[in-house]
DNA sequence: CACTTTATGTCAGTGTTGTTGACATTCCAA
DNA sequence: TTGGAATGTCAACAACACTGACATAAAGTG
């Protein structure tokens, strides 16, 4: 399988080899990406769902249930799940809403701090590592290419509008 | 790899921040990544694993089953489930090896291959368009990432160990 | 106030994909 | 001939997604 023949940038850059071994390197890295925090989350008893879930509230302390299932894109079931057994473990908190009664508002516990704090941890280990090999260069082409495979709406959500300088 | 001297940069891109930012649009460009093929496959009844199974035999036609379970990395039963509808649905081909009989040689019938077209083609289409949005630097960073956070086994298995980079 | 909508929780069922464990068959190799 | 490797199959189980239906409480609206 060759065709290696040296063309404008452009167009070389494009070719399906070069877009399968993207495929397969996603695929890959993937399954890399999620090893390390896997393995914990395992002797807990839990699994990525929860893992999911400790990050975002950690990331967004007193996010709502429906926001959490807007930025999962799970169904209410689905998350619900998952949040019943962290809750009943007290590694999250689930205090409803002041302003609206209805809302409840999730914190994590220091519990809950603990174990997020350990899953990031060695799931940073490898991502660092990886920027390390790559190099600084790398890390925003790295980035930019995720950013733009993202969908739209999540590209949105996670991302200021204003590209470079805000305030 | 080699040939990393720390600058003053090399402390400043690797903060907390960077690699959040980092594990969360592997998160989401993941999601997005596998997005288009699921809806394909749903409407044939079937799963991810499915693709993958069609991507490898695909890509290694003639390929044995122990081969793939070790590209795939799951156990002989799940894959055989995967394998089993995929050759009673006439996609994929099993034949007993000529050398060692014990092996089954899998290749892609007609059907499988069109079936593997159309699910490359959404997924190629996705990140061709990331790619395109991202910039030719950008790939080769995003690229260079990936492959550093793959496991070891499997960057040895898909990289030509002949690509080491001149320091 | 009556009515609707929203936010959340729960029960029941289903499907895909992974796991372990056990067992049978075939066949290469020492 | 015997041991082990490659494969296939059966059964059970768990995680995590889905749909559909129903309940409750609170907020919003007429």
């Amino acid at each position: 399988m060759g065709g290696q023949r040296p063309g404008p940038e452009t167009l070389l850059f494009l070719t399906d080899e070069q877009l399968r071994r993207g495929i397969e390197a996603m695929y890959f890295a993937y399954r890399g990406f999620t090893a390390d925090p896997d393995r914990i989350l395992a002797e807990h008893g839990y699994g990525r769902a929860h893992h999911r879930a400790l990050h975002f509230i950690n990331r967004f302390p007193g996010t709502t249930v429906n926001n959490l299932l807007g930025i999962l894109g799970v169904t209410k079931q689905s998350l619900n799940r998952v949040l019943r057994s962290l809750i009943d473990d007290g590694l999250v908190d689930s205090r409803v809403g002041t302003r609206d009664k209805r809302e409840r508002h999730l914190h994590l516990t220091e519990r809950g701090q603990d174990l997020e704090q350990t899953l990031s941890e060695v799931q940073a280990r490898r991502v660092r590592a990886a920027y390390r090999a790559a190099g600084p260069e790398a890390v925003l082409g790295f980035r930019r290419v995720l950013e733009a495979m993202m969908d739209a709406d999540q590209r949105r959500q996670f991302l200021p509008p204003a590209e470079e300088k805000t305030p």
